[in-house]
RNA sequence: GCCCUCGUAGCGCAAUUGGAUAGAGCGUUUGCUUGCGGAGCAAAAGGUUGCAGAUUCGAAUUCUGCCGAGGGCACCA
């Protein structure tokens, strides 16, 4: 937020060591690392080693860099904007003047509102595809960390400045739907799945599909017989798939609304049965693919076709010997209709989980010896899984899951419990309102908050406690914000300089609140929801710091009036960061 | 066999991308309510960052080798 002032320091010590005819490397630039103290630092190691190694004579670093950091200060003196420097072993500590720079930070949050912290546009389009649960299978909790992680990377590169379109890609056609259709015909002619608990009901017969074929082997090719006709656009087949299908859908949509997701594009790997068909055509006659049927499959074998030695790319099937598509046939075709569909698009993005990352690898690279230009474009992001305690994977086939509505419906009874408690006041359905939002919350933070290459585990003690550091302390803070604003009678007056005596807990809750730009812009840059997740928490922590330490309304004035302006810019930056990361943040709780 | 990821406090996780004293949470122990909301706050205890080397002024972070866990490798998605 104050880079004019670094980028004059920075210039100012670059023109000190060039007339010192020290060697010239860029400074690495953070913010002071403790906590109640907030300005910029640096330090000289490099340089010192640099010069250590140009002259090649033996010297101390961390010793040389320690007086060239006391030289730099003395140098710089105190600069306007600073109201101190030190130069501590080897660093160059420059603190903000605290009230000026806090009334900078108030002024442009409160100007800048529910704008605070977004970056400028880019102009530039990325699509993220995310969640593609399959048609036909329940959706579990499992499920939830592509939908949250896609929503929330999708919401922090539009926050950055990016044009989002949000695509989804269920799985509408494969051997799980078959079976279901097989299944469904041979015992459930005629249902229809009830007006609630539409998935939970498609789930329920996808299982029972998989216990007769288990159970009965000798099933299976009565039930490809029906991929045969589906393949082939048997009318009543196709008709009984699109009907199905459509349950699944109007199931996946009431769990989006609910979980506050939406989507600007559906693709569906039905519509590219085809076209994929045809690329898999137009590769063998290019020899680019072997087609090994009626026995084997039609596959692109990468590594020998790049002259690599070592395994990497391996081979990768892109048609059943049989003639029938799989994922990979569809997706081949996928990858250009999106780039067809927009043909700004920059950045492809696939969320989907880790398993697949050698699929996408081949994906992307047989279109690259495709001779496809945009297969360059295209980034598969990783995620691990969500299991059971004791590394269970969750499986739709062997029942082991935790399904979404069970998740939430508990979760909310739970909150509503607290939130009568404690709003004995509230109505009915503004207790029903903050319950839900607080439950959403708790169940969404986990899955954004850790690294995306780290399971999470699932368990329900954990899924619904709201103490600690999670959604419902973030929130919690947000309440108080709005506590304190209501009775303060009005809002405070315009842009007023804080009396100098700014207290720890004061110093440190701006820096948290000013960190939010920054962090926004690293966030999209990385693809890495939990940079804001993890300043969100540091921001709610800042406040109720401030909040026990720092009295607001009865404080004398001006006092009362800086720090009622710094409560609305705190409420503004903890609100931002919550909408961030698509968490509600509620009125009362 | 080959490839990918992970290993940090009893547990589940962070660490401003190679920087100063490795931090919060849960759990444990002890406190804080005529006070702006106690879903909160304060304090204590808890660490050889899996092990061994290497690079560097400096390593939880980079490289190599072990050990341990998970995942992926021809017609599932």
């Amino acid at each position: 937020m104050f880079e004019a002032e670094q980028d004059r320091i920075d210039s100012q010590i670059q023109a000190w060591l060039k007339e010192k005819e020290l060697p010239i490397l860029p400074l690495q630039w953070n913010s002071v690392p403790f906590s109640g103290h907030w300005g910029i630092t640096t330090s000289f190691f490099q340089i010192a080693s640099a010069e250590a190694r140009q002259s090649g004579a033996k010297t101390n670093v961390p010793e040389r860099a320690g007086v060239l950091a006391a030289q730099i200060a003395e140098h710089l003196g105190v600069p306007s904007g600073f109201e101190k420097v030190e130069a501590v072993k080897g660093y160059l500590n420059l603190y903000y003047s605290s009230a000026e720079y806090t009334r900078r930070v108030v002024d442009t949050v409160i100007d800048q509102g529910d704008q605070y912290g977004r970056g400028a546009r880019k102009n530039v389009q990325v699509m993220v595809e995310f969640s593609h649960p399959n048609t036909h299978k329940a959706f579990h909790v499992g499920h939830l960390r592509s939908a949250f992680l896609g929503d929330v990377l999708a919401r922090i590169l539009d926050g950055a400045g990016y044009d989002v379109v949000r695509a989804n890609y269920p799985g509408d056609i494969g051997l799980h739907v078959i079976k279901w259709l097989w299944n469904y015909m041979a015992f459930h002619a005629g249902e229809k799945p009830p007006v609630e608990g539409k998935t939970r009901w498609m789930g329920s017969l996808y299982a029972e599909a998989n216990r007769r074929l288990e159970e009965n082997p000798d099933l299976d090719t009565e039930m490809r017989a029906v991929y045969t006709r589906w393949d082939q656009q048997d009318p009543e087949i196709v008709a009984l798939w699109n009907e199905t299908r459509q349950w699944s859908l109007d199931g996946f949509n009431e769990m989006y609304d609910l979980l506050d997701i939406r989507f600007d594009k559906y693709y569906f790997p039905s519509m590219a049965v085809l076209p994929g068909k045809e690329i898999v055509d137009d590769l063998i006659r290019r020899g680019i693919a072997e087609d090994g049927r009626p026995e084997n499959a039609v596959v692109v074998k990468i590594d020998e076709k790049l002259g690599l030695k070592n395994e990497k790319y391996r081979v990768m099937v892109i048609l059943r010997s049989d003639s029938t598509a799989l994922y990979a046939t569809e997706d081949l075709a996928l990858v250009q209709m999106k780039f067809n569909d927009y043909p700004k698009l920059e950045k492809s993005i696939y969320v989907v989980d880790v398993r697949q990352a050698l699929y996408f690898q081949q994906l992307f690279k047989t279109l690259e010896i495709a001779g496809f230009p945009k297969a360059v474009n295209c980034l598969h992001i990783p995620y691990e899984l969500v299991t059971l305690p004791g590394n269970v994977a969750m499986a739709s086939r062997e029942g082991t899951v935790v399904l979404l509505e069970d998740l939430v419906h508990e979760a909310v009874q739970r909150a509503l419990e607290i939130v009568k408690a404690k709003n004995p006041d509230l109505s009915p359905s503004e207790q029903e309102t903050i319950a839900k939002a607080v439950a959403l919350g708790a169940i969404r933070y986990p899955m954004i908050a850790r690294e995306t290459t780290k399971l999470v585990s699932f368990d329900w003690e954990a899924a619904l406690d709201f103490n600690g550091q999670a959604a419902p302390y973030i929130q919690y803070a947000y309440v108080r914000t709005g506590s304190i604003l209501r009775k303060s009678e009005g809002p405070g007056p315009g842009s007023i300089i804080p009396g100098s005596e700014l207290l720890p807990a004061e110093i440190e809750l701006v820096n948290c609140i000013s960190r939010l730009p920054r962090e926004l812009q690293n966030a999209a840059a990385e693809y890495r929801p939990l940079s804001i997740a993890a300043l969100a928490y540091d921001l709610a922590r800042a406040f109720n710091d401030f909040y026990n330490q720092c009295p607001v309304l009865q404080a004398p004035e001006p006092v009362r009036q800086s720090r009622l302006r710094l409560v609305m810019a705190a409420r503004q930056a903890i609100g931002n960061a919550l909408n961030l990361l698509g968490i509600q943040a509620p009125q009362a709780m």
